[in-house]
DNA sequence: AGCAGATGAGACGTTGATGTCTCATTCTAT
DNA sequence: ATAGAATGAGACATCAACGTCTCATCTGCT
């Protein structure tokens, strides 16, 4: 049952998002199952680390699928792209926390694939005008993935509530935190 | 001599921003110490985690004292904290992956002060009609952080020159991704 | 040169997480 | 109801990092 798998990664995110170092036991606890049977679904810590990695990076790119970010206006794309991936944002906070899975070269790759989607998508931006262009696309890309990581982050802690989210992060990403005199 | 002691501390950063979890013999190497000295400075592992944590809120506290905060137009204030953050943004970016520091009360103590006082900053912003009040305090708050930690990473990792940092931290905060019209 | 202190290299025991095993219990399908 | 499979609980060995120790070497000072 891949349901089965999914689910348990699902509750490892939310433990290791926050202590990339917790045992396996409090993952075991955390998805309501025993250690051993934890040990039956992943052969071993790293094994269930790269498999939280590829399904953040799945999510992730299922974001961008959904969104149609190579489609149509990029400030559109883009909010298209926040409201698909908050959903997700635990996931990629942990992505963001666990640099060390860079090690991995599937990985790696995989997220490069995604990192190069965003990047295009900041460029066209730039490019229709849209976005500005005293920021490189590869900053504006960065600076995105922190944000929603941000968004994971705080609303795993409590500090924001999960529907302001899209909203927090497409607001200040796309107009900044200075007021604008001419929209009022 | 604190001196010494400040830049073993300042090399473990460099290692354990990016990898949280590594072991002692790196970070000794990377200070161009042997692990014995290590252990002759600091009495062990959590100790001296515990120390860059301090390191970095004294870092970051004293950022916000170079930048008078508390003083004039929330903007300008904003702006000068960029400038005066931004060579630390690599303990930032340690303090943000280090959520697990939070079980010490003594700095958790410390970084609740530092962050009301960046919280406030944008609370006098908003009441000057300088900073936008559709995103909360705390999320323009944290946000900033998340950045400053985006910063460091990429600084550290050569995806960002240092001399960009303080104008693509600035620029993207302040005034978002999208292009304004009315500003050529 | 000679001495005191500091450092590096390495050995050693301890500790805690991990991986594997067994066995009793529970769930499921027929 | 019963056989088979799956799970939980726990014991056990392994292993890697940590903390401590000793000793040789190096540095700085007189």
């Amino acid at each position: 049952m891949a349901t089965d798998r999914d689910s348990v990664l699902e509750a490892a995110v939310g433990v290791l998002s926050r202590r990339p170092t917790a045992h396996l036991d409090e993952i075991a606890r955390a998805a309501g199952i025993s250690r051993a049977t934890l040990h039956r679904i992943f052969p071993g810590r790293e094994a269930l680390i790269r498999e939280v990695g590829t399904l953040g990076l799945r999510r992730f790119a299922a974001a961008l699928d959904t969104a149609r970010i190579e489609e149509g206006d990029a400030q559109a794309a883009l909010r298209r792209l926040v409201d698909a991936v908050v959903p997700d944002a635990a996931l990629c906070a942990f992505l963001a926390g666990e640099n060390q899975l860079y090690d991995d070269p599937g990985i790696n790759d995989l997220w490069e694939v995604q990192d190069a989607r965003v990047r295009a998508l900041f460029l066209r931006g730039q490019q229709q005008g849209v976005f500005r262009i005293e920021l490189s696309a590869g900053w504006l890309s960065e600076a995105f993935f922190d944000l929603v990581a941000g968004i994971g982050w705080a609303v795993q802690d409590g500090r924001l509530a999960p529907r302001d989210g899209a909203f927090s992060l497409a607001e200040l990403f796309l107009g900044g935190a200075l007021r604008r005199p001419d929209t009022p």
